[in-house]
DNA sequence: GATGAAATATAAATGAC
DNA sequence: GTCATTTATATTTCATC
């Protein structure tokens, strides 16, 4: 875990909004030089509190305007089961997002697909042959905010 | 909705996956040069298929080392209560992440904390104290898999 | 329309303090 | 931390297909 002043927390939460800022301009912003501002981002990346940059994509654009959230539970279990079921999953190209997780589901599922009738196409023939699947609960995306979180 | 063809696709692959790489180095793996590289991601970035570049953050190394997941069942629902309830959960630096989704649930919350205990807190004082909430249900994050999904 | 080569502008990275 | 500098990359220009 990694210790960070207020400086840093600003430039995570200038960053974790618009990463294509540079260190000059968030540097004047923030009162501080272009080197030392580069060597903060440096420091975070490098502790490994900033892991990677990656892009936002807007899937409407592209054609795929449907975006489903499926929980999945298994209905075999045990180690084989659970690396089976990963394995197949993470094969569909369709499934944005795999996350393990314990509660009332076992998996949770980002799955985007250009219409309903081509979800259905991919809930039928991809998901509900996935090996060891049993119950499957669907929520439709409407709309969707993400924030920068708490950073300390 | 854009038209691309194999060689944006495959540059928006590689850049899902790391937007870090400058457009000379993504472009002798495609066989082009620099500036038809760069005037492609342009292009892209110009019709909105790209919206931007975030960073990716490691949580549990700035403290938080707990998600959850929560699906959320609005007990009084109409347009009112819908924005009231979408104005304060945004106010909670603790989600990460509001959906506002169709099914089952009303929304779906992507919540971190530093443990259980203090995501104990967070749901007893900040999110079952939402104007309008109803019926919650709860899974914790175990593991994550995101993948750069379907490009066309 | 697309490209590549070359020139320029800007930002990243380093060194000295 | 700053300032000055070097190095690398982004961006524009222009000729070509």
């Amino acid at each position: 875990m990694m210790e960070l002043d207020e400086i840093d927390r600003k430039i995570l939460r200038a960053l974790a909004e618009d990463a294509t800022q540079n260190a000059g301009a968030l540097g004047r912003c923030l009162g501080l030089s272009q080197p030392a501002t580069w060597r903060r981002i440096k420091r975070l990346q490098d502790s490994g509190v900033i892991t990677g940059r990656k892009l936002d994509l807007d899937y409407e654009k592209l054609g795929f305007g449907v975006t489903v959230f499926l929980g999945v539970k298994l209905a075999t279990k045990g180690r084989v089961s659970l690396e089976d079921f990963e394995r197949a999953v993470t094969a569909i190209p369709e499934v944005q997002t795999v996350e393990h997780v314990l509660g009332l589901f076992d998996y949770r599922l980002r799955v985007t697909a250009r219409d309903i009738a081509d979800f259905e196409r991919v809930l039928r023939r991809r998901i509900m042959t996935l090996p060891g699947i049993g119950d499957v609960e669907a929520n439709v995306l409407l709309s969707e905010e993400r924030r920068p979180g708490p950073l300390g």
